[in-house]
DNA sequence: AGCTTTCAATCGGTTTCATCGATAATGCTG
DNA sequence: CAGCATTATCGATGAAACCGATTGAAAGCT
């Protein structure tokens, strides 16, 4: 069987992506003349129509065929760039981009410390940020515009994760509250107070929730009114007496606390209640050994205050 | 980033296949000298050290990273063939080549309907058979050396399946057996007879033992000493007043019974006992619609003797 | 309607590179 | 050391990928 060129592919799914000839071609880095018959040639060896011609309209018209072969294309094109990155990989490893996405109940805390020690440690690479939500992110991932992840478990997505510490839930209160005379705090003893958490979306919030066996959606937030987007907010409006909230320990040892009149105390249950942070990465990445290179730097950032996972 | 041409990923799968350059290269239709060329180039394109150069031995060595890469370079070629394989079957469906896995309790029985009636309907289908247990013709769907099985459900295996008709269980009595007195049997009638089925592996056995109930391994075979490989086998056994055993309805219509002095009654159950036969293809492979279009002629061969499903 | 603009297809010329055949280099064997 | 098997290298050749310019055709504007 004649294969088609990968050439060929590229000008197809560039055609596709930006329904323009000129562009595309632009895209490719060769001349309109030369996609133009890159493409005709590639109908020609398919024995297959791919546009609608004749009918030159706004934009060029793909066939049920040619949006079949353009989904196509783009897999075995990301096939052929696995064999390329993995051998880039393995000459080179952690150097180059990284697409890093990192869920805001982690970065804000983990980066300061992390990013300086990468930079020390791998000076060749150069790390792309995200901050978003656990669904994005693994969305992100999945399609390709996110190469690593570093968000707490468990989530869902198909992807290979790297667990690298648990992080264990504190207690927040106002100074004065009446649970402060206690050294830890049991989750029995949540059950009369106003529990405030992060809105819906956030997975600290699911874990909290799962983690203090609440059923969804009883803590008060969204019915008071309350719309906490940040731990720094939920900080703030336990300073304000409005309530008691769970912090992970990483935040802490991130200093979110500063000097706000709010004191803190292990959150005490049967094992452990906490979430666990992991990379992520999409199964069979050329780079996944790269990745697993990555997880000591990033657990020794972690663990400089983090207990082990 | 500059990808590796699937010309050269030929030849390094190639060279991996045959373990010789020369034989690599006739594989590939071309001189000895433009692989191995084609293979520095590759080495040189991709930096990256693919075979131990220097120590000359028996057959080439690769470095683990060629290893690697002549993994994901198969990856790669399949999902180039994969589009034009596409674009092959949208043009001209249900010709060329076909290699289909049949399991031995479908394949005697139904093949001599089902071929001629194919060969009829598509005589540009050039049909390859295989008759198979289903473990291997499921790994044989996976590895790609078949296209198509048909099939009894349930099964296991990671592929998409086509349910194309039920085929309800029957017993298979002497002449002169007590139960050959009623219109139907009832599983539970089955307790104190001596019921016999093929040899493990068979799915027909799996899924009699399943449709009646029984515990693995409690019909009587290999500890008797009996290895019945065959439906065929099976109904001597019963004609020779061994025991009883099952029979799908398929067999009875393709005519398994001959002039043997045995007799059946439909096995009686709740949710008619039986197999659920069907056709099975890898998921999204090329040909998956063409693969659906076949499906009627094969449910029509079934049903000139098996219910619907 | 007539003009302009936009866009894709076509044409001729240039260059690149995959391939071939022949030959050299290497290592093993008798 | 001669002979054999196997892979790397070299120079020549031909196909095809690409470019720049041009043509053809439809849409928009006045």
């Amino acid at each position: 069987m004649l294969l088609p060129s990968p050439q060929q592919l590229r000008y197809l799914v560039a055609l596709a992506d930006h329904g323009h000839f000129g562009r595309a071609a632009a895209a490719c880095a060769v001349t309109q003349s030369t996609l133009s018959a890159g493409l005709i040639a590639l109908e020609r060896q398919l024995a297959a129509g791919l546009l609608e011609r004749g009918t030159a309209v706004k934009r060029p018209v793909f066939t049920p065929l040619g949006l079949e072969l353009v989904a196509r294309a783009r897999t075995a094109l990301a096939a052929l760039e696995a064999v390329a990155e993995t051998a880039a990989a393995a000459r080179d490893p952690l150097s180059g981009p990284l697409r890093l996405g990192v869920i805001p109940t982690i970065g804000p805390f983990l980066l300061p410390r992390l990013m300086p020690a990468l930079r020390q440690a791998y000076p060749r690479l150069r790390l792309w940020l995200r901050e978003d939500l656990t669904d994005r992110l693994v969305a992100g991932l999945e399609n390709g515009r996110l190469d690593l992840l570093l968000l707490a478990l468990p989530a869902a997505g198909t992807m290979e994760t790297l667990p690298l510490a648990q992080d264990p839930f504190h207690v927040a209160l106002p100074r004065d509250h009446h649970l402060a005379s206690r050294d830890s705090v049991p989750i029995s003893a949540l059950a009369g107070e106003r529990l405030m958490l992060l809105e819906d979306g956030h997975c600290l919030r699911a874990h909290a929730e799962a983690a203090c066996g609440l059923p969804r959606g009883i803590a008060s937030n969204s019915d008071e009114g309350f719309a906490a987007t940040s731990l720094h907010t939920l900080v703030q409006m336990v300073a304000g007496n409005l309530g008691i909230t769970l912090l992970p320990q990483l935040a802490l040892t991130g200093g979110i606390l500063g000097d706000s009149p709010v004191i803190t105390r292990p959150l005490e249950g049967s094992n452990s209640p906490g979430r666990i942070l992991a990379l992520a990465w999409r199964p069979r990445s050329p780079r996944a050994a790269e990745f697993a290179g990555l997880a000591p730097a990033v657990a020794a950032a972690l663990n400089e205050g983090v207990g082990h996972g």
